[in-house]
DNA sequence: GACCCTCCCCTTAGGGGAGGGTC
DNA sequence: GACCCTCCCCTTAGGGGAGGGTC
């Protein structure tokens, strides 16, 4: 097996940690050749192309193509080792950051869907939340706005501009302002948001008033009838916005009539004083 | 351009944030197509589709294939949905693990190269280390081992198995003991390590003798004889390990003539008390 | 003029054969 | 029998044209 000292690709390849198949390749585009070829043209490499295939495997390791891992191999100093070091040291933090926040996007998905198992969808309850991080987008323009997907968009828009750095794939939910629940205008909320541990809002802290509904994306009335009903008939007085989200949507449900929408509206006991 | 509430595949991708190309792209493989093809064969996307992108490039940013995406989508649950989340938090953990774990190796190469700026190799110095973390392997067995690589295979074996987890991307280094030293034996290293910042040995703090000489991977006589004469002149004696290093080598020099070798002797001032 | 369509070719880092020679 | 060689084809998620029709 050995040669003089030479190995053969398997053997070489064993004992660099790497694949048969890896060694053609890095043969094949001038990255690493065997020091010899025999005279069968079997390859031959030497013990001392370890370090080699250390340096290789480590920079690919630091996220550098083979094509750069080439390009630097020419002209590698340790002052240039050095620069390139502190670059991808800065790309693994942006990398870092980048799975960070898919982290959080996901547990405020899970969130979503957990916070609806085993409830009972028929039934309305009252319950004080604690405050949410969320991002609250500016006051919808209906007026310049000739549909919803418009009003939409500038919401986008108006995020990406305000926070450049922000993830903007959270489900965007509607919110309706206590002006609009006494008006019962139930269709064109007054503004989007969405969950988003660093957001830099609030749902408020609040006794909430909380009713369910399946379906699609459409104008809920049923629900905020059924709703503004019991708040009257338990001596509750609307206080603040509605928020309107729908915890199982197109994400975990294929169909329009599995949805499952959530309207909480900021609600307080009614002064039984009789005062006014 | 809008038409009864349709989008162009520009408006759309727009609208959904993503490009022409991409859309294309969907519909090709049957992710994504839109609602209606006009008569003149155009693709008319609907506001509607937009949550549906919003899915899969939430599911691509949290590093799921669109084969996998297309594959989930066609049983969707909220069960499922909570199981996929689950597993995804587990993969994006690991990634993250894996880049923490290369920014360490990053630093380490770093360091390395830095250690070592401004040094003038000429001169033989003494100095007291802090203790650093390393990965010390077993004793090497030159009666089974027929080369230093086989010696050197032998390392990573052991280590790869003694800590399944750890990264062998790090640069290998030699230890001599004290009794090497003594018997000028400076050919068969006593042991290999590496440095590791989560290594579960030390290079003990102590007071080394450290010299520079520039060359390839070879025996490095003539620097132990060098530091050997220094140590007897200046009073002071061997008390433990030498480590020999390559802070510049293949990463950072093209040459073997630029590689620097930093060997580090443990000493200690000779007693000057003549009682012995 | 700006937009849309359908081919068709290109990219990374190898993996997986097939068909034929070599230790 | 196990190993080596050289083709050659395949994969992801689109991007970049070319050549020709459409708003």
């Amino acid at each position: 097996m050995h040669r003089t000292g030479l190995l053969s690709i398997s053997d070489f390849a064993e004992f660099s940690r790497t694949t048969r198949d890896t060694l053609l390749h890095y043969d094949r585009i001038g990255l690493l050749s065997p020091v010899l070829r025999g005279d069968n043209n079997y390859r031959y490499y030497s013990g001392n192309q370890l370090p080699i295939v250390n340096v290789i495997r480590t920079f690919q390791q630091l996220g550098m193509s083979l094509d750069e891992i080439m390009r630097l191999k020419d002209h590698r100093t340790p002052e240039l080792a050095n620069t390139v070091f502190e670059r991808q040291i800065e790309e693994i933090d942006n990398k870092i950051s980048e799975w960070v926040n898919a982290r959080k996007l996901l547990l405020t998905l899970k969130k979503a869907i957990t916070s609806v198992s085993g409830i009972d969808e028929s039934v309305i309850t009252v319950k004080h939340l604690p405050a949410e991080a969320i991002i609250l987008g500016e006051i919808n323009d209906y007026s310049r706005s000739r549909t919803d997907y418009d009003a939409l968009l500038s919401f986008y828009h108006d995020i990406a501009q305000k926070y450049p750095n922000i993830d903007l794939n959270y489900p965007v939910w509607a919110m309706y302002s206590q002006d609009q629940l006494i008006k019962r205008d139930w269709n064109n909320p007054e503004r989007y948001y969405f969950y988003n541990p660093d957001g830099y809002d609030r749902r408020p802290a609040a006794l909430y008033a909380i009713g369910y509904t399946r379906g699609g994306y459409k104008p809920n009335n049923e629900l905020y009838e059924r709703l503004e009903e019991f708040i009257i008939e338990n001596d509750y007085e609307i206080c603040g916005n509605a928020y309107e989200e729908y915890p199982l949507n197109e994400i975990c449900a294929i169909n329009d009539n599995d949805y499952l929408i959530r309207i909480m509206i900021t609600v307080r006991k009614k002064d039984t004083d009789i005062n006014h």
